[in-house]
DNA sequence: CTTGACCTTGTAGTATACTACAGGGTGTAG
DNA sequence: CTACACCCTGTAGTATACTACAAGGTCAAG
């Protein structure tokens, strides 16, 4: 049974009923194909897709970022020279965000070191993990 | 010239003279000391603080994360137990939160080297990214 | 063939994080 | 001592991302 009802859609891809309202509205997913009776019939790539969705935005990307995220892979891609310096700047973002990531997570490892130790830091690690 | 007045200190930081007032009130920074005319005067701490706070939501942290990160060091750290509990609970998140945009990187860089050896791919590999 | 769980639409409300006034005081340069 | 740029407060408005109705239609069980 590869179609979803609205309910049945939300509860598999972890969101509520209206965020597929408002996803649809907001050109984030495909409007899903309907019944007789008007009902939205959802199938499991737009579920993948929520789901995606989901996660990322766990991740801190706002969902205007995450559409030009999914935008890469499914649209036309006519020119790939354009596709290619879209994605690689993408990538790049998450480059740096993972290694801005890595000095926060260094920084608190190094204020649980000093605490084990039983010192008082003299200076907070956390407020110079992200400077230039 | 250690103390700055609203405007120097937002243009330092690089916020909006509104924004320092706002984490004022939200409790994200210290109340600043005033002049006689009753004028703010922002210390270096706090500029440095308001940069960390600027950062850390570029990194997708909301300001209550980011609270909670910064208490981690200034506080009264009364119980250094519970205190490296905390801080090894966010440390786990950030990790977490790295591994995953690890798999949203490699999913792009994927779709770069398909495009640059002219494949058409299958499948979306981002979709995939961040699946259970 | 009624009941109740589901669906539809449009619209309004909430939380987060600012951002922009209005109305008034301050401080310094010429 | 008058501009004018800056500061103050309180309040209201904006963007993002939902979340919750109200009013009504659909459908499957008993």
């Amino acid at each position: 049974m590869p179609l979803l009802t609205t309910a049945k859609a939300a509860e598999e891809a972890g969101v509520g009923r209206e965020t597929l309202r408002f996803y649809e509205r907001e050109g984030l997913i495909e409007k899903p194909i309907r019944g007789n009776s008007g009902y939205r019939q959802y199938p499991p790539e737009t579920i993948a897709r929520v789901r995606f969705i989901r996660r990322a935005k766990e991740l801190g990307f706002t969902l205007n970022e995450i559409k030009d995220l999914l935008d890469l892979s499914d649209p036309p891609n006519a020119e790939c020279a354009q596709f290619r310096a879209h994605a690689k700047s993408k990538i790049e973002d998450i480059r740096s965000k993972i290694g801005k990531l890595r000095k926060v997570e260094r920084a608190l490892s190094s204020l649980v070191d000093t605490c084990e130790r039983s010192g008082t830091p003299r200076k907070c690690p956390i407020l110079d993990a992200l400077e230039d």
